[in-house]
Order: C-alpha cells, then sequence, then structure tokens
DNA sequence: ATGACTTTGTTCGGCACTCGTAGAAAGTGA
DNA sequence: TCACTTTCTACGAGTGCCGAACAAAGTCAT
C-alpha cells in the first residue's frame, strides 16, 4: 500500500544508524562510527551532537588509545523515554517496557482469553503496560525538548496480534479462532485509550522484525516462522518487512499438506498446514488417539519424554511445515529460514523440517541457507514492537 | 547481496521519473511534470533543463492554452542512441533495439539451439544486435556528451537467460536443460565481445520487469509467471525486483506437486512441477498416450481442436500451477499474480489455475488479487531487459 | 625530553539538491 | 485595455553531506 513500508532503518542511511551501532556495542567513539558507518568524520560528528542534544546519546569519558589520541567513549543514556510493546498470544500475551534503542527494560507475562473480545483483553494490556511506565504526568512541560521527556514518559506502544491485521488502518481482519476480533480497530482503540502513538501488526511480522534486526540485521531476505498454537511467517525482502497487499503476506496457515480427507481446520477447510501441524493441532490429535493432554506444554513433555506418538505426530508436523516452506523457499530465496514460538524447542519437529526442506528444494537455493532456531528468546515479539514504533513513531526518518 | 537490488525509479524520485511521465504520455509540459511528480516547478525546470541538454528530451512546440500562457510541449527524441536486447529461451530467442525510454525500435525472433553452447548461441545474437545499431562507429568523437552520441549508437545489452542467473556476477548457475552453460560468465563474455554494457538475469525477471512497468507501475507487490518449454516467475517486491539470495527467486519449476511416483523430471525428482505442467512436460506425455505431436505448437493446436487428452492434460497442468501458486499467494500476498509465456495463451490451463487458486487460498488474499493474462505480448521480455539496461547502465542514478 | 607519527575530533567552505517566492512571459475574456 | 490565468524561470535560502585543514591528545623511538 504504501510506498516504503518500514524504512531500512537501523542500516546505512537513518540517523537511528548510529544510535543502533552504540547500542550494540559495535561503536564505542566518534572515530568508530565514521569506519562503520561509512559516513564522513565531519557529518557523524554532526550528528552525534544532534543526537547527544536531543538526549538519546551521551559522553562517557575516555577510552583506550590505540597509539593515538584517545576516543570520547559514547553512550546511550539509560532512564530516557520507554516504548511499551504488547505481544499477544492465544493463551497468554507478553508485555513490557524498552528504551529507545530497543532494549528491553521490563518484561511480564499475562494468561489471556481472547474470547474476551478486544476491548476487555487489550485495556487490561494497556492499562498494566502504562502502569509500567509512571513517568507520563511527572514529564516537566517545559523541558520536553532539551531533556528526553520528563521521568520515563511512554513515546508509544507497539502491539503484535496473533492473526491478520490490516497494518495501514491498524485493524484486524477475518481472525480464525478469534472470536468478536475481526474488522476491529485496534490501533485506534489503544491510541484513543492511551492518548500515546500505537502501532498494530501481526506477531509473527513482530517477530521477524525482532529476530532480523537482532540477529541478521546484514541479510537482505529472511523468513521467520512463528509454530506456537498457530503457525504464521513473517518476511524480510531487501532488508525490509514485507507485508503484501493486504497485510496478510507470511499467512501459511491455510495452505493445504494433505489431500482431500484431511482434518478439519477451523476456517472451514480441511488439511490445511494449521489443522496438521500446528500446536492446537498436535492437541487435538493426540486427544483424538485418547491420550489425556492438557494443553501445548503437556505435549512438549510428552515428546521430552520419548513418548511416541507425540513424536510421531511432531515429526509429522515438521514435514508438513516443511512442504511448504520447500515451495517458499524455491520461490523467495531467502538467506535464512528460522523457526520460533513453542514448536521451534521440539526437536523431532526442526529435524523433520529441515529434512524436507533439503529434500524438496533446488540445491541452488538450500546450498547457502540457513535453517536456524529463533536465538532472540521469548521476547523478540516484544522486541520487534518496540523497532516498529521506534522505526515509524520515534524517528520516522 | 546488494542493498538495493533494483533502484524504484520510474517512479518517485528518479530522475528518469519525469522522461517517463512524458514518454508515457501523461505529461507533455513542465507544468503537467510538477503536477504529476510531486516536485516544484523550479526543480521540474532545472531538470528538464538537464535532459534537454543531455539530449533526452527535447523541446516540440507550443500546445493549446487552458486559459493562460500556451505550455511549451515536450517530446522524447527520435533517433537517439539505442539498447540492445536479447530474451533467450529454449528454441527461439527475440532480440531488438530499444530507446532510451524503453520503446522497442526493432525487434526479430530467431531460432536457437541452447545445446550448441553459451559462446555459439549468445555470440550469434550479439552479432545480430550489434548489426542493428549501426551508429557505433559512426559516433563523432568530440560530440559523445552534447549530442546524444553519434548516429545510434549502443548504450548497453539486456539479456534474458531460461535458467537460473546470479545477478550480481552475471553468471548462469546450474540451468537444467542448458548443456555446458553452468557456471558461464555471460555478462563478462558479452561485453568483452561487444564493447558494451551488460546486464545478464533470468527470463522470468526480465518478463516481471517488463510487464510491471508497462502495466502495473503503480502496484507494490505482484508475481508474474512466466510457463513456455519451462515455468519460471519472476517477483516484485515494494516495488522492486526480488532476486533472492543466489538470485534463484521465483524458481518454482522444481516444486512437487504429485505424490511420488510422479513422473521423472531433468533435475532427477519426481514429481516436479515442471514434470507435469510445462509446454516440455505436455509434449512428453502426449507422445507417452501415443499422440504424435511435434512441440509445444502442435500441442496448442490439439488443445485450440478441442482434442481431449491435450485438454485435459492443459487443465491438470493449470491445477498444478495453481496448487504452487496458492501457497505463493498466501505467503506472499501480491495485488497481481499475471501469467505469460506460450501457454498462458491456454484458455483451459488459465481457468484451472484460476480455480485451484480461489479455492486453496484464504480468502483475504484473492479477494482483491488480480489474477490476468499478462498484457504486454511478445516483446515484454526485450523490454524488460531495456528496463534493467536503462536503471543499471544509463542513468543508475 | 623531544620530535615524528597516530589517532581522534572539530571547523569551515563548498557542492548538490530542493524548495518557495517573486516575477516574467504569454495567453484568455469581459 | 485591464484583470486574471497558466506557464515557466530566476534567485535566495535551507539542508545534508563531503573533503581539507586543523586542533587536540596520545604513543614511541631516539
Amino acid at each position: 500500500m504504501t510506498i516504503d513500508d518500514a524504512p531500512r532503518d537501523g542500516l546505512r542511511g537513518g540517523p537511528r544508524e548510529l544510535l543502533r551501532l552504540v547500542a550494540s556495542g559495535a561503536a564505542v567513539s566518534r572515530a568508530d562510527l565514521a569506519r562503520l558507518s561509512g559516513l564522513s568524520p565531519s557529518t557523524v560528528s554532526q550528528r552525534v551532537e544532534a543526537l547527544i542534544s536531543e538526549g538519546l546519546l551521551q559522553e562517557a569519558g575516555a577510552g583506550k588509545s590505540r597509539g593515538g589520541r584517545r576516543p570520547r567513549q559514547l553512550a546511550v543514556p539509560t532512564g530516557g523515554a520507554l516504548i511499551g510493546a504488547i505481544d499477544l498470544g492465544a493463551h497468554h500475551a507478553r508485555l513490557g517496557t524498552l528504551d529507545l534503542t530497543g532494549r528491553v527494560v521490563e518484561v511480564r507475562s499475562r494468561p489471556v482469553r481472547i474470547e474476551d473480545g478486544p476491548e476487555a483483553v487489550l485495556g487490561a494490556l494497556l492499562d498494566e503496560v502504562t502502569a509500567l511506565a509512571p513517568g507520563a504526568d511527572a514529564a516537566v512541560p517545559g523541558q520536553r525538548e532539551a531533556v528526553p521527556a520528563g521521568g520515563r514518559a511512554l513515546r508509544g506502544i507497539g502491539i503484535g496480534i496473533p492473526g491478520p491485521v490490516q497494518y495501514d488502518t491498524g485493524r484486524v481482519v477475518s481472525p480464525s479462532r478469534m472470536p468478536g476480533w475481526n474488522g476491529f480497530d485496534a490501533r485506534d482503540f489503544c491510541a484513543r485509550r492511551t492518548q500515546v502513538p500505537v502501532v498494530v501488526d501481526n506477531d509473527a511480522n513482530l517477530m521477524a522484525l525482532g529476530e532480523h534486526r537482532a540477529a541478521h540485521a546484514e541479510l537482505d531476505h529472511a523468513v521467520y516462522v512463528k509454530a506456537g498454537t498457530g503457525i504464521g511467517a513473517g518476511v524480510i525482502s531487501g532488508g525490509r518487512l514485507h507485508r503484501g497487499a493486504q497485510g496478510s503476506a507470511g499467512d501459511i496457515s491455510h495452505c493445504r499438506v494433505v489431500a482431500d480427507p484431511g482434518p478439519l481446520c477451523s476456517c472451514g477447510n480441511t488439511g490445511c498446514l494449521e489443522a496438521v501441524a500446528s500446536g492446537a493441532a498436535l492437541v487435538a490429535a493426540l486427544r483424538e488417539q485418547g491420550v489425556p493432554v492438557e494443553d501445548l506444554t503437556g505435549v512438549m513433555r510428552l515428546i521430552d519424554d520419548g513418548d511416541r506418538h507425540a513424536t510421531a505426530l511432531a515429526r509429522r508436523a515438521g514435514r508438513s511445515i516443511g512442504e511448504i516452506l520447500a515451495v517458499v523457499v524455491n520461490f523467495f530465496n531467502p538467506q535464512v529460514v528460522a523457526i520460533g514460538g513453542r514448536l521451534a524447542e521440539c526437536e523431532p519437529l526442526l529435524a523433520s523440517m529441515r529434512a524436507t526442506l533439503y529434500e524438496r528444494c533446488l540445491p541452488l537455493a538450500t546450498q547457502a541457507l540457513l535453517i536456524e532456531r529463533v536465538v532472540t528468546g521469548p521476547d523478540v515479539g516484544i522486541m520487534g514492537a518496540a523497532q516498529l514504533v521506534i522505526d515509524r513513531v520515534v524517528d520516522p526518518s
């Protein structure tokens, strides 16, 4: 829809690049920044000065000499403004605050009941997030420009939803298994309620953004699969998040993987990937086999214990995911496919997926392909949310 | 590989935007350009002056008044420099010359025998292309800057290859059914031979570039399928050509579409899309059924005549292509899927493909999806080649 | 210690690009 | 003939970046 969906920010060009280089520890001095960013020393000097006067950067004493003048070290100040983030899942939500460099400050997990509807679910989570940033009303009005903004005020909130989100409008569209959410304008609702800018996106997209920035910032093309209760994917093309026309890019959950008399899916079709390989499908299939299992955690435990049925199901799920991803890899030719979510912990699933990919893809497409588990951990979603807020709200270059 | 694979040129920003607006007939005067491009009138004036002095644009008398001063009309000069283009196919090649706005000047078709190897095939085609632009040595040395460059000199050549091309290096990599081409550095060979800048890309990518610029320039995400002797696809993401990590993006020909004892593919696997749905596969399957058919043209004729076997095969091919494209559409969520190549003329195939797409995709992904036949005609490949040359050689902003 | 050399960082002028404003040029219409 | 519109250019200003020169602060061999 928009011309530039997500500015390729922290890499080349954007003024945030310098900030990120310092925050990541890659650069400590202005000279480092010039070398790493490719900008001229004079430009770096200029920009650093601007960042310091905005309160986004500060000097931190002198470093060690490398045979010449000692560098004046730079650091990202702690205690500045905050970003709120919510990563909503099928049964649990993760929420927290992060600083303007995208580092987690505080994080919590809460059980949620999606079926209570968007107002109730989001309302409670928003209240908790805003409570984590008490600085909002402690801000000194006159100094908002000079000092980074009072106590620890909230500059924006990023929210991930486990279903399709029309990013331009912030609406949730035709989600399966989220009764009462269809068409809900989550962005507007949250922005009105908190009086703070809000961005809303699909949870897999946020995972992709978080993991890509944290682990693969130098790679141009990547696919991140989130396999938990449901299955989704986030797509990076040319260093930017690819959301597609309706914002539903990466939604592979209803691709067909088994011939016609397959298991019935929540979407009404049969044989969908989600009906075969998602966490919910594993739980359902085990129960059908008479194995008493509570939830996905129970399934994971069975697999860890070496239960035959559960392990076989996990292998089959991995094969199914691999079959779809094989098409995706041939078509998209990414540099990396990373899998996250609860099911990524499942070794048999991962192994089957890998095997299927290598078997079914062009050798050309897999020869240099990284197939990994997501390395950023359970906070990856809220980290991606914060990245999005930084890109779109804090510093939309 | 590169940060900015293909600059989003003719749209917003690039200095070529103005040229394209004039060439397409959308703008006739400087005032038009200012309105359409969003640039200020002063900037337009400046850029137009620069383009005129480069010989890329010229004034063409006064237009009709709209209640005020009459506009000074602009036009793209004819007779300027040329771009050479070759669209290599499995059995035929299309070659020609185009002007700097991407319009075809001359075009021809030649039978080729790929198996003669790259030097012989490309050598002959290059000779013919250079012969179409005799201005190369007629150029007046001193005036190369002021006047557009002598007679009709060749500024660059764009070449499409029916197999994977590593775009960065210009090498052909592991093509199936192109014996003797693997690893061949086509760009270097052609550039040395002609002493002119050369760009080489996959044929489906060039088709995508040509069709996108000509028909869907305003759309951000598109997939163009080229179904002829082989099957390939070109991918546009965010208005740019997405080539992927190894340049093999869009290569869906070896995705599996039938369960294990499927037809043997040239790649050694069984059940590949190419072994089921390509033109070559249709010819082979008909022969196996005892139908004497010469080539793809023969198959098309049978289908037009209503032959049951041929039509059934075409329908099955359409379904197979649709099954793969369904995954692609769910994953990539494009605004348009267009199909070109010889098989696109086949109505039953197209119908089956459409049906399969609507059946297997998320409604969200197909509700606004255009499913079309390519409209640019048989020259689309060389038009795309010229676009690539313009972007990368003539005017790499 | 002393001078040569390194590394770090700033200042300053200049280039390239764009915009806005003003105004010139060239029409129309009452 | 005058008011008004449309088209196009000229000029000054602003921005963002760069390179060169220089200033600051070290190390190291003699």
